[in-house]
DNA sequence: GATGAATGAGACTTCATTCAT
DNA sequence: TATGAATGAAGTCTCATTCAT
């Protein structure tokens, strides 16, 4: 089991051809793969079609990965999960305060993630999840629960602080949660069902919603009951 | 040589019960193939599976529809693009203010359609609609136009009464529309995603968004043209 | 098993129709079913769209015909064994000289089969009796076997009256039936490989062959070693 | 609810024999699929056993044919439209009288076709092409038509050279074709039709048939043309 | 007698995975 | 290390035949 945890470094472009690929093997067929279950799915795309699309053989996939769902979870370690060891360290030595902490939150991840192929592959498990338990399990630990984590730190760090409210924290993370997958659809889906529309600008779409939520977590001073709505999203 | 006698097979006299319920059997694949699709997806769901749920064999549903992909369409048409007539007659009729009708709109979708197995199909379709062109042209035709077309007469109506402000109709529709997606989803995905958050009330969603929703749109007396991009769902 | 041996009689229009349409069923399924067996070919026909051409539906095809075998060996017994009894008397009553009898079987065949419809279950033999050894079987002894007695015994009454030379008696059966064989071959086959030339006529074709053999039967007074080709079809 | 993790699926490590053959492979499938196509026919025929007897397994068939009508039209290729360009070739190159070209053409066409399993391909294409309107399509355009042209060129030079009186073409083609189909269904036809008689010896046949066909292309001095009908072959 | 709903073996084709070279 | 030929289970769909009504 080829761990993979490789992530591409960029390499001199002066190596012969041969030994260039040779060693960037895993890369490209990591590449081609996420490229292929963003576009078709997981259970739609064929591993065959990955392996010509990173110009190697079929049986040479199976060298690096051992089945199409390692293939996936490796695809899932260098392009999501291989990076919370570096935003957890970058989160623990923030320096700010928390709100603009949030800001920049959200604002790394759209830059990162949001608005790259990554995005399709959460898109991709809300509509799979159920055929692959096994792959739900994995994108479970590996992502979601890393994810609610972070945000919760977040949250708590900001609550410590008295920057927020001491609200219930589930239910926050949810709120910074909410936006985000919406826009992982969005870039993701059908056309019929979005963009139809005038587009939405993302990182817009991002501010008002991280606006939102903050005026909903914000400590106040005096608050008399006067949150309805803002609150449920 | 193998000799074939190829045709004539004798069965033997065993037990075979024919149930003879020709009228009930559309609507059991029907309700079947629902719950199968809703709950794998449209590639992932085997139509003898189908065929077994319904209690009957592979062959007999092959009686019925032509194929996997009409069986999804009827699927569609009785679940949700049949619902269309009814429907835009109720709307035609629709004697309140504009603001009220909106509102009744999507309780009404939420009751018909959001929370029942229907918005199942809907989510699918975000995800498979790339693998199976057909389909996925076929849903557009019979369920997303009409169903933006009726969003559209009701803001039209509005604008027509003077109580919505004249704004961009794509971009109304979108507005209408977005929250409904959501819904769809957080009903029928991966449960890692969402669930694991205080549940969120769909009533109350839906009532806080058409509420700003409305807010936007409301023809105001005098309103000094100050916000844009904030208006973005 | 319906012997089914009722050659259509033709029949009042004096009656019923629902009375009519009852004792006509195994007639219009033979006829249908002859049909599409010229049309198509045996295996390639399925017994539902007999049934529908002939009205009835499928249960009721196999209330009169045991199997789809059992259907096509009705379809032979009425259009062509079923004739033998006849024409084996007519011949045996035959008062003429040999040559004339010849020239008439030959124009009889082609009036009564050769033309019709009859001669494409002849053609279809040859193509299909591989896959299928019981009717391939059944063809032999009640189409085959009948049809080269009645020929040969034409062909011993000219040897026995002196009208022909007594040469080998299969040899001159296959004479005989070449040109009806290909004829069967030229009406049911692929335009392709018959059609793009000037229309044979079939009534020329078979005079000329009768007379090629004729002319190589004869008992001729004084023959000198002259025959080559003529005989050797 | 079966949860799937549809897709692995350990294998046990049991024997299994790679053969390896990778360029004899497409031969063995054609050589199995003609002896099977000529058998049996087209329809009849399963892909299995094609691989079976070839001695591959089913999927191995389709990696070098993408279906049972590629296999079929490959067949055809190979075994018969494929030798065209040379049989034109040689025919270009011929030096001899016309006469004596047809004669060797026939003798040729029964030496490398007629007399070998290809023809079993010609005589299912009678039966089937109604059935396989594509197949019919390809058979017509790369077998029928290029035989006919060359027929055609070889009497044209007959015609040209003043051996041949000039005659309709189309009639003469399908003379020259006429005894060679014949032939050809005798060879895989239902013995029942053909075998009980004294065998036809396919050369001597041929001979007398392209001797006739002579008789009558060849330009005489002076002839009173009262002959028509029967030169209809 | 007549119907037609129901059956299920079997056809073609796909594709993840294996393994000899 | 890399290949790609080979496998075979599984999926969709067809159709002769049965039998309750």
């Amino acid at each position: 089991m080829p761990s993979s945890q490789a992530v591409t470094k960029p390499r001199p472009a002066t190596l012969v051809r041969h030994e260039r690929r040779k060693d960037a093997r895993p890369g490209e067929l990591l590449a081609a793969a996420l490229d292929l279950f963003v576009e078709k799915g997981f259970a739609a795309t064929r591993v065959e079609e990955v392996a010509v699309r990173a110009g190697v053989s079929k049986g040479t996939l199976f060298l690096y990965f051992a089945s199409k769902e390692e293939l996936f979870k490796a695809v899932v370690r260098e392009n999501i999960s291989g990076h919370f060891p570096q935003w957890n360290a970058e989160f623990e030595a923030y320096q700010g305060s928390t709100p603009d902490m949030l800001r920049y939150a959200m604002t790394l991840w759209w830059q990162q993630q949001g608005s790259s192929k990554s995005s399709g592959i959460a898109k991709l498990m809300l509509s799979e999840a159920g055929n692959f338990p096994e792959l739900a399990a994995f994108f479970q630990q590996e992502v979601v629960q890393p994810g609610h984590d972070l945000i919760r730190r977040i949250l708590q760090r900001g609550v410590d602080r008295g920057e927020f409210a001491p609200i219930d924290k589930k239910y926050s993370v949810y709120a910074v949660l909410a936006p985000m997958i919406f826009l992982q659809l969005m870039q993701h889906s059908n056309p019929c069902c979005f963009d139809a529309t005038d587009p939405v600008v993302p990182e817009e779409f991002l501010a008002a919603h991280v606006q939102t939520t903050l005026d909903g977590l914000r400590l106040r001073p005096s608050s008399p009951a006067s949150d309805k709505g803002s609150r449920s999203v």
